[in-house]
DNA sequence: TGGTGAGCTTGATAAAAGTCAAGGTAACCG
DNA sequence: CGGTTACCTTGACTTTTATCAAGCTCACCA
């Protein structure tokens, strides 16, 4: 197998094969092998058949589709992301296109290996359904920002969200280009430009990729963050005293399918 | 346990648990209650905490969710459909307020049971898996149909969805009140009414909740419709000789989280 | 050093969707 | 049977977002 070490401690740390014993991992792992992408590259498009799970360790993917000429990206993901997982779970052929932002180093878990260890493991499938679940939870979220906030309001609530990731400072810097972040937040890039503007009144000033908030209390009265909606820890958290990831995700953020 | 043997029959042929055997079945269903609630009850709201997957077998239910004084309709549900499954395999709160919009009967498991299930048998939690994965994938086609088409086009795909599972007929009657359906595809009442008389043009006429079509081709050249969106079966499919369930659901349809 | 191009911004314009107000129809009920 | 009510439709208007067309800045490089 093809596999550092190092990749393999990043992959075993994602939530779900965390909780796998020792063997169960390395049977997930069967015949998986990491491959390396230039930047615009297509891995998958929609309609594809999907073999494997594809897990990003190094680099940027963007999962997109289209219709009749038209295309939105889903979500951006950035390492340490897995994607395509329910059609791995279910066989089936991918409902988005996934393409790479930059160069990138991605592990590819044949689907069969990882269907058998659930089936062979319980404790490893339930594991998955919590990651499913939460995948479920971050697309919910998704919608909601959209239906119910106009595009000014997302991009406040993502800049909130980004200050608390970044800890909580003044100014953060934001890691996507302009146009990503735009395609992320589900508008244009005009759009996105006249929506900084409109947020100069709450004391958010953009230079380049940085932004400083001298108003934090007006931008929040604007934005009004809720955890029904915006999820500003992507890391592990803990409920009942059982740690599980539900991870932001979708339109939102970071990782999917 | 207070239910019937023909409910226990019609929650059998779920998905999901038509793969358990018969002791993980009755282990699923430990302290499982039958309830029945009038038109317009609320059954959770957004952040409630989750105790039970409701499975819902008579009647009708809403899953919203609001913000800042606005609010939206997430999926509209009809028998049989579990609904919260993501929130009870997370033991978290729910990110959808549960209304009934006719009076309704509603299996309520409780969540250990459920979970308990799920590590002790490995089958059935990878049957959970697939049906966590089916509504991931629904919601991905809820994303797609909103943020890809106009409402004339997403009304003109649920026309020709609604066509194909009424058996074809150039005739159909619409399973919601307007301003439901309205709701279901993500707009006014109003533009609901403009969306049909644009369709007119297509040979759509309306009369009341029935709808006439025809000239389905030119219906169909304005919708274009796709599996990698639509699911005109909301029904078992078939792939690679395996059966499992793929519901349409969220925006789009039935069935949800 | 001056050109080239990608990314971003700005303004003018157009399309899509939501809002508000009025009216029409049909079912239900006193 | 007349009146109330809920639902649907229609028209005028507003808001939001997308589109198109310049320009601007700045890094990169011949």
């Amino acid at each position: 197998m093809t596999i550092r070490s190092a990749d393999a401690e990043r992959v075993r740390n994602i939530s779900f094969f965390k909780q796998a014993d020792d063997p169960t991992f390395a049977r997930a792992m069967t015949g998986a092998f990491l491959q390396r992408f230039p930047a615009n590259t297509t891995l998958l498009m929609e309609g594809d058949p999907v073999d494997f799970l594809y897990i990003l360790l190094e680099g940027a993917v963007e999962l997109g589709a289209g219709w009749k000429s038209k295309d939105t990206t889903l979500a951006i993901l950035r390492p340490v992301s897995t994607f395509i997982l329910a059609a791995v779970v279910l066989e089936s052929d991918s409902l988005m296109s996934a393409v790479t932002l930059e160069r990138s180093e991605i592990l590819m878990v044949p689907g069969d290996s990882l269907r058998r260890s659930m089936k062979e493991d319980a404790t490893f499938g339930f594991a998955v359904s919590e990651e499913l679940a939460g995948c479920y939870r971050g697309l919910v979220r998704s919608i909601k920002n959209h239906k119910l906030r106009d595009s000014t309001e997302r991009l406040a609530n993502y800049l909130l969200t980004q200050r608390v990731r970044q800890g909580e400072k003044n100014t953060i810097v934001l890691p996507h280009e302009k146009r990503v972040l735009a395609a992320l937040l589900g508008m244009t890039p005009e759009n996105l430009s006249r929506a900084f503007s409109k947020l100069s009144d709450k004391g958010v000033s953009v230079e380049g990729a940085h932004v400083r908030f001298d108003n934090v209390a007006a931008l929040e009265r604007l934005a009004r963050p809720t955890p029904l909606i915006d999820n500003h820890y992507a890391q592990d958290c803990n409920t009942k005293g059982k740690a599980f990831t539900e991870r932001q995700q979708g339109l939102l953020d970071t990782k999917s399918d």
